[in-house]
DNA sequence: TAACTACTTTATAATTATTCTAAAGTACGT
DNA sequence: ACGTACTTTAGAATAATTATAAAGTAGTTA
C-alpha cells in the first residue's frame, strides 16, 4: 500500500533488503535516519522522542526497536555502547573512529588515525577490527 | 571492630582513602578485587555471584554497588561499557587498551600500541585520553 | 562500660533501557 | 473481496542499576 514514489525508493530498498516490508512507519523511520547529509548517531529512545514529538499518531517503541535492529542486522547501521551503557547506532557503517565529547559523538575518518605499532592477536585468534575512542574535555 | 592485621592494611587504606570505613563486607570485597597478581575485569553482578557463592551470609547487592562505585570514584578502578551495555570495572587503572574476545576482556599494555597519526581535538577542546579496542575472532 | 550518634547494611522498591507477548490491524497474492 | 501472513501496538517482562528507609554496627564520649 506504500506509495512507491522515487523520493522513497532508496529507503524502501533498504527495508526490503533488511527483510522488512516497507510499511508507512518503517519508511518514515528509515527516511528520518538516512535522508541526511551527515552521519547520524542516535539512541533508540532519542530517535523515538525526536520523531514522535511532532506526530499525532505516535509510532510505538517496539516498532522503533524492531526497525533499528533489522537495519543493523542488514548492515545499514553500526552499534556501539555509550558510557552510560546504552546502545548508540551510527549511520556511518564504514570502519571509523570517534570522539566522545560529553555525550556527543563525532566521527573520525579512518585515515585520520594510523598506527605505528599494533599487538598481534593471541594464539588461535585474529583481529576483527580496531576502534579508537578519543575522549575530549574543554580547554583550560 | 575490623581487625587491623597487616594482611588487610593495604585494602583498608584503599577504603579509607575512598571515604569508606573499612567494614567487614567492604574489606572482603576490596581484598577479593585487589589481592591478585593479574588485572581483574568484572561486572558488579559477576562479582556478587562469585563472592556470594561460597558465603552463607551473603553481602547485599547495594553494598557491592556502593563499594565498587566508591573505589572507582577514588580512582582505584576504571569503568567502561561492554558490548551488552553493562559496566565493566578494571583493576588496572593505568592508561591501556583492550582486546574484546567474545565477552572476554584482555589488557593491552599502553606501549603495545603507538600512533603514527592522530587527529587534533576540535576547537576549544583537548584530548583527555585515547583508548583502543581490538575485537578478536577465531582463526579460520 | 553505657549511651549517643553517625555511618552501614540490607531488603525491597523504583527506574531505565530493552525485549517479549499477544491481540488487533494491514498488506499482498489470488 | 478473501484469506493468510506479516505488522503495529500497548503493555508486561527482564536486567542492570539506583534509591529508600528501617534495622544494625562502629567510633566517640561520658
Ligand atoms: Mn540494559
Ligand atoms: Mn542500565
Ligand atoms: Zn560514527
Ligand atoms: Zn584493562
Amino acid at each position: 500500500m506504500q506509495k512507491m514514489n522515487n523520493k522513497n525508493k532508496i529507503f524502501i530498498d533498504k527495508l526490503r533488503s533488511s527483510g522488512l516490508r516497507p510499511t508507512k512507519q518503517r519508511v518514515e523511520i528509515t527516511r528520518f535516519l538516512f535522508n541526511r547529509k551527515k552521519t547520524f548517531h542516535f539512541t533508540v529512545e532519542a530517535l523515538k522522542n525526536s520523531m514522535n514529538l511532532k506526530r499525532s499518531n505516535k509510532i510505538s517503541t517496539a516498532t522503533f526497536y524492531n526497525t533499528v535492529h533489522a537495519l543493523k542486522s542488514a548492515g545499514y547501521l553500526k552499534e556501539f555502547s555509550l558510557e552510560n551503557n546504552t546502545s548508540c547506532y551510527d549511520t556511518n557503517i564504514t570502519s571509523h573512529h570517534h570522539f566522545f565529547d560529553n555525550g556527543r559523538v563525532i566521527d573520525i575518518k579512518s585515515d585520520k588515525i594510523t598506527f605505528q605499532k599494533l599487538p598481534e592477536a593471541p594464539k588461535g585468534k585474529k583481529i576483527k577490527n580496531v576502534e579508537v575512542v578519543i575522549r575530549l574535555e574543554n580547554n583550560n
